[in-house]
DNA sequence: TTGTAGGCGTTATCAT
DNA sequence: ATGATAACGCCTACAA
């Protein structure tokens, strides 16, 4: 067992008086090794091993002005959607040795903020954003602190903000041209929560515009808005269904709703996609594991987080307004989408 | 558009000179604000808002010793595992205004100590961490250090802190049991690596003990131990059902590595559970829609981050030693376990 | 109730 | 190559 007293904490002080050298010698062992002769070197950090100095990272803030640090803030870390996406950002920043602070909102606009504001007082050298649409006067904010600030998940080259992602609108209306081509007319839609939510707008935008292409009146367009989840997605299946008149096919905002939904089909004897198709979006693990796989929208999720992360590096790293990129997603089609019955 | 050029971060005493106050004065408006007369608090509020102040978290940490953070390393981010926990980690810590700092050890012993050290370096007034098993050492600089830790996704009395999680050994003990009563006798196992993952070492272990108790010798155990991920338990199906005997069932170490295992057996012309058993653990997502549904342990992953928060902060804020907590598990039965073909 | 002033642990600019 | 020393922005006795 080790002592049960509390040590105070080294700092650069104790180690300079072990070694017999200054502060700034230890400092600078520690941060440019090369500036420092090999002998005094070793001899501090031997003294710096000794006590197990690490430095305290408030004050080398205060000092430095620089953090290595980069904030995120995204909706949820619930589900896979951004999980395999921040993953690939946080491998990549390792790489260069930055560290990553990740946040979650719960997709409030008012809590996204708050932890902006949090990540932002905590020293992040940048911040990586999910999708484009926030309050203007946080910009505004951002942009006076100098904060690098990209935007991911989404593609809009008009964003106040370099966005690196894909087109929802664009993927969405792909997907969308299927179902109908496979002869759906009556389109039960399941979306996200719209209002603080610029992909989903974009996605049920989509699925209009394809319908209008179509020559389908909106009022074929059979629509359910509900918070994230398997059991919403469930839930929000059943509303749908017992509509008048029953949609063909539902299509969901993301493979998590479309999952519930596909889940709730089977329990109340739907067979999918014999008597209702669904779709969903993004290509997380769930669509290909599920029974009949799930069609959907593949995103590159990834990709996504690793071109993030070295934009967002090079927007820190040069003081650069930064380069937003359009990746591309693709219609993946599985079993869950068949024409309808006759 | 705002103005292009960046303005330098408002400090303390910038509100203060603009609300003609002290520092001290708009230090307690923030901090203790019922120490301060109403209307010079609005003034100073003001003059926030104004400003767009907001504290420099490195100088309040240095200055408070006190970061109201609590830091955790997860092995992973990209699953569903830990996610859920986590979430409901964080908003419990949220509830009581505490922020969580998360890190992720991607399953290294080494990248998990750097992270620990970082987040330590960075005040974390406590710390979460997965598993119990680790360096001394590790826990002797924390233990130094004075830094509240808590263990999770394991119980154990013993360990060198308190841990709120489940008896892994147990819990696979009850799955095993049923595997076996059902009459199966060439077990496969798929594993995750042991080495430095004391949850996977307990369920091995289990596994072992169930087929001891049983009268089956330890060479009808056919164990491959490989990374995490769906296509590594597709890999490392392939591996085991090379083998000669072929098992009857394969028991995974979690839901991930066996739903890339039913993947890979539903390619390969297997039928679940006709030719081969498949069974999981952790009860997430994945195993209830997959199909056939994953015979698995659940673990009750909310209810473990919610208690961890509440114990945690507990320790944080009374310095007391803090109090582990065994959660129980149960077996889900579903369909990817049955009796083997005669 | 409010102000003054010292100190928190590092980094960085000068000297030496 | 190394050493003094002045910031860095905030908190908190202590004084008024």
């Amino acid at each position: 067992m080790t002592a049960p007293s509390t040590q105070p904490t080294p700092t650069l002080a104790d180690v300079a008086r072990r070694a017999g050298v200054s502060t700034a010698t230890v400092s600078r062992c520690l941060n440019t090794p090369d500036r420092v002769i090999e002998e005094t070197r070793n001899r501090v950090l031997e003294a710096v091993r000794e006590l197990g100095y690490s430095p305290n990272f408030g004050a080398r803030t205060l000092a430095a002005k620089r953090t290595n640090t980069i904030g995120a803030v995204i909706p949820t870390m619930e589900n896979a959607i951004f999980a395999r996406g921040l993953q690939a950002f946080q491998e990549e920043l390792r790489l260069k040795g930055i560290t990553l602070l990740v946040a979650s909102s719960s997709y409030r606009a008012d809590l996204e903020e708050e932890q902006i504001r949090t990540l932002v007082a905590r020293g992040a050298d940048g911040l990586f954003l999910i999708g484009a649409h926030r309050d203007p006067a946080l910009y505004d904010f951002l942009n006076r602190r100098g904060i690098p600030t990209l935007a991911a998940w989404v593609h809009d080259p008009d964003a106040p903000v370099p966005t690196i992602g894909f087109d929802n609108h664009a993927a969405m209306l792909d997907l969308a041209r299927e179902v109908i081509a496979r002869g759906h007319r009556r389109i039960g839609v399941i979306s996200a929560e719209q209002a603080s939510n610029d992909r989903a707008r974009a996605r049920v935008a989509a699925i209009r515009a394809a319908m209008a292409e179509a020559g389908l009146g909106a009022d074929t367009l059979s629509l359910v808005e509900t918070a994230y989840g398997i059991d919403e997605g469930a839930a929000a299946f059943d509303t749908l269904m017992q509509r008048t008149p029953r949609p063909s096919v539902v299509m969901c905002g993301n493979d998590v709703l479309a999952v519930g939904a596909m889940g709730r089909a089977k329990e109340t004897g739907y067979d999918v996609p014999g008597d209702v198709s669904i779709t969903g979006f993004d290509d997380i693990e769930l669509a290909k594991v599920c029974s009949p796989g799930l069609t959907t929208v593949h995103v590159p999720h990834r990709q996504m987080g690793t071109q993030a992360a070295q934009a967002l590096v090079a927007m820190v790293a040069e003081g650069a307004p930064g380069q937003g990129q359009r990746l591309d997603t693709y219609v993946v089609l599985r079993g869950s989408l068949a024409p309808p019955r006759a």
